[in-house]
DNA sequence: TGTTTATTGTTCATCTTTGAACTATTATGT
DNA sequence: ACATAATAGTTCAAAGATGAACAATAAACA
């Protein structure tokens, strides 16, 4: 029996997706390292992104987005509700839904972190042209269409 | 004041980099969920993946390769030696160390686990020529190694 | 209308991950 | 040799994430 099959380390898809794997966790590590002295970590900054392009949104839109359970935004919400960051009003015509807006102090806040995050992105990618890098985006959203429908 | 900074999610770089995160994160839960039925999470295939390339390695240097804490693999470990995956033994010159190498089922139960992580690597890339993906890992490449020099 | 089904958010128990403090062992420097 | 540093692994408490079960509300439909 052949069980030497062909091993993945043999196969370039196999590598190369290795790599993607280890910048990504390598990239948050840093990230929430350089987050820490504006006491917020990564997934509290995806939050306060999320609620500045989407204002107004559910905390299951939210979760959807952020590929989490709900449950998960529910103990996410009160730390950074409690710090003002952000409002959950309750929906008019829905009284199920709580709608998120961001406070001007989350919006400051998320300000800061974003010059943080994008400038560890900066660093990170500078080394690919801007054709290599839309590339990479391309196919990598690929992936996620992908995966997320089967 | 300018307070409009330039908006990270007009940079490429920025949003291409979302698409990274985000197709990573995706990949990542898919795959605990094809793993369920073997009993294995990723990170315990992480682990049997890198001592089956590394075979007697130190418990130090698996946490490094996975960028994990020490303590991670020490509650790690265990459960994996319990179902007689792997073995632990010390080291003859150095007592610190703890030397690791995969059983035979660990490594039966390897291949099994690698079969479906190949899979829906396969799957993943598959929208990828060739040329596209080598270059998608190279650029990680360069990413991991700036981020772990700084 | 009235009953059943879906959806939103919460609670809770469980599992992971993390970092600091600790022990045992080895390396370094005087 | 001796004292001091560094290293490998463990322990433990705290924080995070997860999914199942639940309450309140809305939608579907007979």
């Amino acid at each position: 029996m052949n069980n030497k099959q062909e091993l993945p380390w043999d196969n370039p898809r196999f590598r190369n997706w290795v790599a993607v794997a280890r910048a990504c966790h390598v990239l948050e590590r840093t990230l929430a390292v350089k987050l820490a002295p504006l006491d917020l970590k990564p997934a509290q900054l995806d939050v306060l992104m999320n609620l500045y392009r989407h204002p107004g949104m559910s905390q299951h839109d939210l979760a959807r987005k952020l590929l989490v359970g709900r449950s998960n935004i529910t103990m996410l919400l009160p730390q950074l509700e409690a710090r003002g960051l952000l409002r959950r009003e309750g929906d008019e015509k829905d009284k199920r839904i709580l709608r998120l807006t961001l406070t001007e102090g989350g919006e400051a806040l998320l300000m800061q972190a974003l010059k943080v995050h994008m400038a560890l992105i900066e660093k990170a990618m500078s080394q690919s042209t801007p054709e290599q890098c839309d590339m990479i985006g391309e196919q990598m959203r690929k992936i996620y269409d992908v995966l997320n429908e089967a």
